[in-house]
DNA sequence: TTTTAATATTTGTATATACAAGTGTTTCGT
DNA sequence: ACGAAACACTTGTATATACAAATATTAAAA
């Protein structure tokens, strides 16, 4: 389905256009069929990034700011993330002993757990898109997104 | 910028997931660039995108119903936008004689006119991004993203 | 012609996000 | 050592989004 299709349009757009709503579409698409595969779990988008995060840590603990920078979505708020992950003994929260503005956020062995039961669902997630097309198309697609993004000016 | 670079990942990720952050950051920084240039405007990307959908209507009221299906992000809440817009004075809402369950909506001369101003701003905003790629290769991000998205069950 | 089902929209509620202001801690300049 | 600035995080508030339930109207079935 083109994207003209998809929103219905009648009139010709540009390419430049064709490619925002391209990428726009198509982040939704991934998203609400992402949010049907977590909806089980009881966790949101931006709350298994954050568990994803802290894994990669590898049993040493992340700061507040440690997870934001990592985060796709910068401007979502971290605490309040946290807290939710928290609440669901996901993870733990210190003050960092070294320097006390600091915050240590740590995955516990229920997140781990978690995380490990939605690894094989988030792979073939991912290969359920990447089905229809071959691997030279898929570097080719990565190349090209990070090609547009870089604007000039 | 990678797609690594930007995560700070330091595990090799395979193409499969790489497309999906990718996709998934870029729309976050179209979106996030988008949402300065309509900022002074007091407009949500949301509310623009139905004052788009409805000049396209050329006159005609669109329902509810029209507008949900023409936008982007399917499960946005119509009722509440529209309201948005008529504080306002950006559209007017009536009851469709024909059909009194239906709601028809249509774009106000202000509405007109706030879309005017933003018309070149919103071409420099999709410019900017297709300046540093060719056509050739924003046809071709076209076509891989709707081959991408054609998911196989 | 009632009753039932389908359609179109609205409302309620919980959660998420955006942005600014606030709090506590550390660092730096004098 | 003291006050100002920088830093790390939290909180408040307004708005947005997600999802289910409610309302109103029309169409279809018995």
């Amino acid at each position: 389905m083109t994207i003209e299709e998809v929103i219905k349009s009648t009139v010709k757009m540009d390419n430049a256009k064709k490619v925002i709503l391209n990428i726009m579409y198509t982040q939704n698409v991934i998203q609400d069929h992402f949010n049907e595969l977590i909806k089980p779990y009881d966790l949101s988008g931006e709350q298994y990034n954050v568990l994803r995060i802290l894994r990669g840590q590898k049993g040493n603990p992340a700061n507040m700011c440690v997870i934001q920078e990592r985060m796709l979505a910068k401007t979502s708020n971290t605490t309040r993330l946290v807290d939710k992950l928290l609440l669901k003994d996901f993870v733990t929260r210190n003050v960092c002993p070294g320097n006390r503005r600091k915050i240590e956020v740590l995955i516990t062995q229920k997140g781990l757990d978690v995380l490990k039961e939605l690894d094989p669902k988030v792979d073939e997630h991912e290969r359920s898109f990447a089905k229809n097309i071959s691997q030279e198309e898929l570097e080719l697609l990565n190349t090209l997104l990070e090609k547009y993004r870089t604007q000039q000016n």
